[in-house]
DNA sequence: CAACTTACGAAGGAGCGCTTCATTAGTAGC
DNA sequence: GCTACTAATGAAGCGCTCCTTCGTAAGTTG
């Protein structure tokens, strides 16, 4: 009921406009004739759009390909390279940053590690390298950067303020989009790094073209991220998915069960045992697999309170254990199957460490997605 | 992404056409300059719009109303009377019906009892019932129905087959849609009924305006409806809100410790026991505020996981135990207040028992919406 | 009955998209 | 090297939708 605006001339112009961009996203270059056809403009009219966005910068023309029959035909593309966008995922051992194009083709990565116990000037130092190193990779001023989108644990709320963090010590009562503003020069995004994860899924990974789905974070800590009608679901404080907080979801003891497994060689540093128990139940050893089996009986319980709850197309198992997932799969299927209404599909992440980042980045082009896409948030500005 | 069509001028001239519709829906009749200045379109090509709506049925002109400065206005508006919806609530005790004008508002209701054990047969019977008494009551012919839209309990395929209904023992492996499809000649809607609910306290009730909403219905059994980003959430296979089947969300037994309260007396039928131990309770009967404690300790497990998962703005309370909600509503705020990372606002539903009928209404009305206001459904239909 | 207020209706103009058709720049075949 | 063919280009003309402007009409007020 909200939006009462009926349309002018202009706003058809608008529309047309929007349109042609969105078509040209992502596509290589296209002619003429086949921007018409996306769009389901005349030729002529598209031209006249396509005119008019190469006036304002956001298209440009590319040399015709020769080899076809006929006369060869002009060809646009998107400006993805008229500006760049950044990713950053803040993790707590690891500070992961990209630079991409408009078009959120990833152009370079860096990696920074920290401690996790790291004081806040030690990360936000941190990130800064990562960031730096990230741009110098591709000879890219931080000026050319238009929003730089940050991934990290913890509940943010909607200001950028950390509301909760009991991970990461640096965090505590922290107005983080502050701090990175002082920091950065250009628009600063923070959101929560499940639901990045899950937005970079959605959108390149395991649940490409689901409209529902759950995605689960196992690792040191468990964490989930929705997706809900095909968007990243926030919810009104930006809390959503924190039900780890639940003593009765078992999740925050959880990985326990594989930090304490019996396989685990005396002395191996705390940080590792779990991977060590995820490898040895790879091997058949039965304690490791009991352990394994005695994690998924608690993570289970919230996920299915999950799936019954929001019955999604999908469930995604990503985080530091998916690695593992070959181990994990199986036992969580058959519990879940037990528990649920109606079985989702259950898949591992496709990409991996990278989830958060390119999720960052995702989030970033959406961002500039909405400015563009969004009616009513006047014509398109001049670029350059 | 999915969309990419480009606007031809028929299709702006559509899109003010529903906008001019969208205007007028739920006002009263309106002067062309209000409706000029509420969709942005000029008088004279506002006139145009209405004269061609006024062609195709969709509005008609009502006499200017006197007794204001200056020549008297044209007043349009949309003809809510040509057409009904009717909305039906199959309980397990009673089938409520209400009859409604296009614009979702209730002409009349009627309500048939019905055994919880009755055969499909008898239970079919009384649905008609409920729906020809409806349409007698306000002397309208099936045939000026447009849709019908049926709530009950269970979950419901997409198809409108019954996957799972434990309370209705009739409802067993049925295709309730087919079923319904044979008595009735229009277009048969069925959504689960605390979907609705949540519907109708969205539109009409305690959860106006807000974007996401976690419907809890309280009642013989728990369950609960999803408003997410505005929207009723169904899920995947349309079996969303099924939480209580999880054991651990301990809604299954909850409302047990109601029904075996001490402070019932002997030979109170066991329908009604609940009723007695919330109706002690609020004459302050220790015993049974202690019956009320153990109950909200249950029912507080699910509620948390929904809140933590969701961060919903609101959290309204309904169905049949609502009426108690000067109980409920403390003991339920102080319980999840401790298990929450933001609290929600906890309201008590104001439709009360009129909840799933209304609701089923304005699904009804929500689907003439989508036919109507959905672009490239093709230009508006011709009516009578 | 005159003055005032408000809406109506017709006329003229601008923007946008469509169709049509002659023209142009290539490739393919002889 | 010339002609035939193909596919895109560019300009002209049309129709639709919306806009602004202005004289006219139908009420109320004093």
């Amino acid at each position: 009921m909200a939006d009462l605006r009926g349309g002018d001339l202009s706003r058809l112009r608008q529309l047309n406009s929007l349109t042609a961009i969105r078509a040209m996203r992502g596509a290589g270059p296209l002619t003429l004739s086949a921007l018409a056809e996306r769009t389901g403009l005349s030729r002529p009219s598209m031209k006249e759009v396509a005119d008019e966005l190469m006036k304002l910068g956001w298209v440009e023309e590319v040399p015709p390909s020769p080899g076809s029959m006929g006369r060869p035909a002009r060809r646009y593309r998107f400006r993805a390279d008229s500006g760049y966008l950044v990713g950053v995922d803040i993790g707590g051992y690891n500070i992961r940053a990209a630079l991409s194009d408009l078009d959120g083709v990833i152009l370079a990565e860096t990696r920074q590690p920290v401690q996790l116990d790291a004081t806040l000037e030690e990360r936000l130092a941190a990130i800064q390298r990562a960031v730096s190193g990230c741009l110098a990779l591709s000879r890219t001023a931080i000026e050319d950067v238009w929003t730089i989108a940050f991934g990290t644990i913890g509940v943010i709320d909607v200001e950028g303020r950390v509301v909760y963090s009991a991970a990461v010590p640096a965090w505590r009562d922290l107005d983080l989009a502050g701090k990175l503003r002082e920091i950065f020069p250009c628009p600063v995004l923070i959101e929560n790094d499940s639901r990045l994860a899950a937005m970079a899924e959605h959108r390149r990974g395991a649940a490409r073209g689901a409209k529902d789905v759950v995605f689960l974070h196992v690792g040191r800590r468990t964490g989930a991220g929705l997706i809900i009608g095909g968007k990243v679901h926030r919810g009104y404080g930006a809390a959503s998915g924190e039900i780890s907080m639940l003593p009765e979801a078992r999740w925050f003891d959880a990985p326990e069960h594989l930090n304490t497994c019996a396989s685990v060689p005396e002395g191996t540093p705390p940080e590792d045992a779990a991977g060590y128990t995820l490898a040895a139940a790879r091997n058949g050893d039965p304690v490791a697999l009991e352990a394994v089996g005695r994690y998924i009986d608690d993570l289970v319980v919230g996920t299915a309170a999950m799936v019954l709850l929001l019955d999604p197309e999908l469930v995604v198992l990503g985080g530091g254990f998916s690695r593992s997932a070959d181990v994990l799969l199986g036992p969580l299927r058959d519990r879940l199957e037990r528990r649920c209404m109606r079985m989702p599909e259950v898949r591992a992440s496709t990409l991996g460490d990278e989830c958060v980042v390119t999720g960052a980045i995702d989030y970033a082009v959406d961002h500039l997605d909405d400015q563009l896409f969004t009616p009513d948030r006047g014509p398109l500005p001049v670029i350059r």
